[in-house]
Parts: structure tokens; C-alpha cells; sequence
DNA sequence: ATCCCGAGGG
DNA sequence: CCCTCTGGAT
């Protein structure tokens, strides 16, 4: 019984819409600077981690002024907790002075900009568009790669590409919070080694099945 | 030991 | 495409 792809994206977005009924961005901040700097520095750690450090950071740096005079070692200093801290540190510096030279010390509403800062890459951006300023954008994290090639809604291809299949598959209204809740679902079900395929909602919708179909990891 | 709600560089 | 960077959780 194959289903097509976009029936099949359809059923897999109202199931998890009732798995997930209010979906959040794990680092919820009240201002785009704040979620700019949460989010770049959450590449290879937990939200946890990032949240532990933010607050004293936050106080320390409110905005994008403060933070582009700030010493490289101060940061580096206050968010060791997250890890890969060196290249972070310097990143946050050097991105803050760029906001303050070319975007007035605001965060930019462009994708182009956005990724023109050091530290920030797609996933960053995309979430920044979507969760700060309401623009359409699905970010794909190593969760929603994974999950996409399991469920068999795009080839392993690359993340551009992926974003792409996602985006076509997807209504644009759901593009923020389908990528929320299939990092979601990836933490709580899909395991990348270890997926509890016994009593998920998702297994008819899916092409992998804990391995048994031939599909990328 | 191994992986993580990445990005940058080779 | 591949690798590396890191602390923390498991």
C-alpha cells in the first residue's frame, strides 16, 4: 500500500500535530538577539546547556552594543559550558560587531545577512526567520535529516535539498513548527541507534521500520 | 565509547 | 563529500 508522498506528509503532519498539540522553540526568548545568539550557540549541545549560560551572558551583553566591545576570553569564559567554546566565543564577538556596522546593532530579517554571520549557518538562520520574525522557514537539524530519510519523504540526499523536498511537501503555514515537531518526535521515538518502532504512531507512514525496509539510517 | 536541535573549512 | 571542534549526557 504505497502511499504517495504528499498524502503521506499529510498524515505524518496530523499525527504529530496531535502528538505535539503546542509546539515551542526550545530556546524561547523574548527578543531576536537573544534567540540569535542561543541558537548559533547550540550547534553539538543540548538546550539545557545553552540555557545554563545564557541568562549571566544576557546580563552581562543585553544586545548587540554591548557584546561587540566585549573581550573574546569574557565570553569564552562564560559559556564554556556549552562546549566547542573557542570558535564560539570568537564567533559571537566578531558577529556582534558586524550587526553593529552593517544592520544599525539589530538582528536582520534577511536570510542572506543572517548567514553572512560568522557562527551562523542555514539551521541558525531559518530558525531565527521563523521563531523571531514569523517568516516561513524549515530548518532541518539532524533530526528532521534523519527522520525525513527514515519516513522516506526525501532521498539522503543533501540538507539543501532535503529543505527543499520538505518545503514542497509541507504548507508554508506549517513550515515553522513541522521541523520543532519532528526534532521532537526524533528525541522521543525515532532514537538515531535505537528507535522504538513498537507502538509508533508513524509506522505505518514509514519506510524504514526499524531497518527492515532498505533505507538510509 | 558515542552522540548531540551545526558551522566552517579542506 | 569529509573532518574537526568541545562539554555533557547516557
Amino acid at each position: 500500500m504505497m502511499m504517495k508522498p504528499k498524502l503521506k506528509a499529510k498524515n505524518i503532519l496530523k499525527i504529530l500535530k496531535r502528538r505535539y498539540p503546542e509546539v515551542r522553540c526550545a530556546l524561547d526568548h523574548e527578543n531576536p538577539f537573544e534567540l540569535l545568539v542561543s541558537t548559533a550557540l547550540s550547534a553539538q549541545c543540548t538546550d539545557k546547556q545553552v540555557n545554563k549560560v545564557t541568562p549571566a551572558l544576557f546580563e552581562r551583553y543585553p544586545s548587540a552594543m554591548e557584546l561587540s566591545s566585549a573581550r573574546v576570553a569574557d565570553v569564552r569564559r562564560r559559556i564554556r559550558a556549552v562546549g566547542l567554546f573557542d570558535t564560539k566565543s570568537k564567533n559571537l564577538v566578531a558577529m556582534a560587531k558586524l550587526l553593529v556596522k552593517d544592520h544599525g546593532a539589530e538582528v536582520p530579517r534577511d536570510r542572506e545577512s543572517l548567514e553572512k554571520l560568522p557562527g551562523v549557518g542555514r539551521k541558525t538562520a531559518n530558525v531565527v526567520l521563523s521563531n523571531a520574525f514569523d517568516f516561513p522557514a524549515l530548518a532541518v537539524d539532524t533530526h528532521v535529516k534523519r527522520l525525513s530519510g527514515r519516513l522516506g519523504l526525501s532521498g539522503s540526499e543533501n540538507v539543501d535539498k532535503i529543505e527543499k523536498a520538505l518545503c514542497e511537501l509541507f504548507p508554508k503555514e506549517e513550515w515553522r513548527d513541522i521541523s520543532h515537531r519532528l526534532i521532537q518526535f526524533g528525541r522521543d521515538v525515532c532514537d538515531a541507534r535505537k528507535p522504538r518502532c513498537d507502538g509508533c504512531e508513524l509506522y505505518e507512514c514509514c519506510d524504514y521500520r526499524g531497518g527492515e525496509s532498505p533505507r538510509a539510517r
